[in-house]
Order: structure tokens, then C-alpha cells, then sequence
DNA sequence: AGGCTCATGACTC
DNA sequence: GAGTCATGAGCCT
């Protein structure tokens, strides 16, 4: 049986990202709600330790991603997914901030070189945006590609880092 | 430049 | 199994 995950916001420049928690790290990470102004504010009552610990390391990393910077030291991820898109995602980790990749690029750094579209599907099923940065994934003519959380996202994060895309 | 078609692998129902 | 893609390459106009 699967316990909930703990959620707590994290507020920005850019909205109210909120961060999901298992008992093993971070899980989650969702973009600001359009049309969702506010929302509750969590007590930091019965959270344990270790997540207000992870849920610091997380905010900030969040933080310096948004202002173009390297997100520093990332809590322990508790990603939720196949083998194959564990290394999709493992893959885009190694992506330095203000670099892209193609989608046909990381199929070929995971081993599998025709697998292009499952690529973009194991991006779009990424649980960690901005942290893992699916967003630096641009289409092999350095065309934008899609983005599920809206291509606006994209953009911005990748003008923010400098990244150079059309 | 844009548009169409096809091969393709993982995933979902 | 069929249908769905955040692709890519090739071939048009």
C-alpha cells in the first residue's frame, strides 16, 4: 500500500510551484496552477526532518534554476517509473544549465538510438521539472519541440539560462 | 520555409 | 492489439 506523498509550496518570482514527498525524497514537482491564486498555507507541524530538510535543498535549487543558475545539491529523488524512463531522466540530468540536446541525441546516450519518440514520451512523464531538465530537449533542427507543461515554460526557462533555440 | 508520409519504441487502455 | 505521441529523415512544392 502506498502512503501519501507530503506537499508543501514553494513560492517564486515565477508563482507557486508545490513539491510532493515520499518518505524517500522528493517525487513530485508541479509548475504554478493557472487561474489558482493562492492556496493554503501548510503548517509545519507532524513534517518530518528530513523532508523540511529536502524540502530546503529543494526550494532552493528550484530558486537558482529559475534565476539561470545551477540547481546546487538536489535532495534524494524518489522517482516513481520504468527502466527505460529512469534513464531517459538519468540522462537528462547530465544536461548543463544553458545546453540542449536533442531527443535523438539522449536516445543515443541511453544505448537505445531508435527510440527517438519514446524519448519525448519519458520527458513528458517526467514527475521533476525544471530540476531534471526536460526542458533543455529541443527537436534535432533546435526547433522547441513540446513541453507538458506548456511550451511558455520552456521558453522561459530556457531564456533564463541563455540556451539557444528557436 | 512549410507540409506530408513513414518507420519507430514505449506506454496506455 | 490498437491507438497515441514532447521524433526524425526523406521527399515533395
Amino acid at each position: 500500500m502506498k502512503t501519501p506523498l507530503v506537499e508543501l509550496p514553494i513560492s517564486t518570482n515565477a508563482g507557486q510551484f508545490v513539491a510532493r514527498y515520499s518518505e524517500k525524497g522528493l517525487a513530485e514537482l508541479r509548475f504554478p496552477s493557472v487561474g489558482r491564486a493562492s492556496q493554503r498555507a501548510v503548517k509545519p507541524i507532524g513534517i518530518s526532518a528530513p523532508i523540511r530538510r529536502w524540502h530546503r535543498a529543494t526550494a532552493a535549487a528550484l530558486k537558482a534554476v529559475l534565476a539561470g543558475r545551477s540547481p546546487g545539491k538536489l535532495p534524494p529523488l524518489d522517482l516513481a517509473g520504468t527502466e527505460f524512463q529512469k534513464s531517459v531522466w538519468r540522462a537528462l540530468r547530465k544536461i548543463r544549465s544553458g545546453q540542449t540536446k536533442s531527443y535523438g541525441e539522449i536516445a543515443r546516450a541511453i544505448g537505445k538510438p531508435t527510440a527517438v519518440r519514446a524519448v519525448g514520451g519519458a520527458c513528458g512523464a517526467n514527475p521533476i521539472p525544471v530540476l531534471i531538465p526536460c526542458h533543455r530537449v529541443l527537436a534535432a533542427n533546435r526547433k522547441i519541440g513540446g513541453f507538458s507543461g506548456g511550451l511558455n515554460w520552456k521558453r522561459t526557462l530556457l531564456a533564463r539560462e541563455g540556451a539557444i533555440f528557436r
